[in-house]
DNA sequence: GCGTGGTTGGTGAGTGCTCACTAACCACTA
DNA sequence: TAGTGGTTAGTGAGCACTCACCAACCACGC
């Protein structure tokens, strides 16, 4: 593994153990095993080699499964259950680091704007989500009347919301209650 | 005004404008119109000030309208597009402070701490509509079937979700969609 | 095959700056 | 006159970042 990789590696686990404002380079110098100088051969300052763990080191376990959709297999309601089980797992990973972004507002426009030219962004979870749901429905396999884009909101706001919400209290998460509860409306009495 | 309420305003306001990285006693202390060490007269350290304003300056709004909520008054589906409208002004507005807390683990379990001992906190907004939702459920206005937990997350969750969205991308909000897509629900094919 | 000089990637020891916090002092009022 | 609530002018610690230096490697003329 490079040098570079390793300091990637480093930064990430300490941003994600002692949080963004204990995240020093001297803390980062010393997870990698390297001397703090050495930092300032690889990335010009402490906002870059933020920013490439934020880009290269983000997990897509979430995107992945999401991209991976295909409609037409199995159950939409099943599909719809498992991708809840999988999105609460994901942002109880990332929100910690995600949210803490919004300490450094100079940061969080620095992401915003390197999302924007690369073209992704935590905006695209969703919207692959709604593409899907936008095939089942064209197939019939939902109601010609649903919103792909508020049912992804729905499902994945919630799952978002329960993650959070985790962080303050011990609330558990119940994926399988929210699509059941998405899957029914509220419509109906 | 007391000049502790100014300096637990100037507090908030630098929070939000700042963000909390670049909120600084020397700040707060400028934007109140104070020394810096007229703040130690007032708060034994910088974290008992964090706590306070978090405590004492909450937005309430949302957790009024919801606690003024009365089962059987008005339409269901009106009143929730309300809250949802509500949800997704507080959310944008708090967000930022919120998210922050995670850069500082401390700050974080600190904050939990003061939280349990008095028994608020971010939960007690869903905890609060579904009780609403219970009531509703209760006089026959949603179906028996319905789970009031899971409908609050789902609908709040959203508000949140489209919230922290908007702080990424350009995408709007849209709570009536959301009310609409939550009545009707995914499964009537 | 071997000195020579350039590049790459590393080090330890700082630099100046900003941070939260404090000591000493002072004006006003009960 | 004692207490309250403010001031100025610091303090040591920790921060991001830089400096001079060095070891290993590599192409190359002789």
């Amino acid at each position: 593994m490079s040098t570079r990789d390793r300091m990637l590696d480093a930064a990430a686990h300490v941003m994600r153990t002692k949080g963004l404002a204990r995240t020093t380079t001297k803390e980062i110098a010393k997870a990698a095993g390297f001397s703090e100088a050495a930092l300032y051969k690889h990335f010009a300052d402490k906002t870059e080699l933020f920013l490439s763990v934020l880009r290269e080191r983000a997990p897509s376990d979430l995107a992945g499964l999401l991209a991976g959709l295909e409609a037409g297999r199995g159950e939409v309601r099943e599909t719809l259950t498992e991708i809840a089980r999988a999105a609460v797992a994901f942002y109880v990973e990332t929100f910690p680091i995600a949210a803490s972004i919004f300490s450094e507002p100079a940061l969080l426009a620095a992401h915003r704007e390197a999302l924007k030219t690369h073209g992704v962004g935590p905006a695209t979870v969703p919207e692959t989500l709604a593409r899907y749901l936008g095939a089942e429905r064209a197939l019939g396999r939902l109601p010609a009347g649903v919103d792909p884009g508020s049912a992804a909101d729905l499902l994945l706001g919630a799952c978002h919301y329960q993650a959070f919400l985790g962080f303050f209290s011990d609330r558990p998460a119940d994926p399988e209650a929210l699509v059941r509860t998405l899957w029914d409306g509220l419509g109906r009495s």
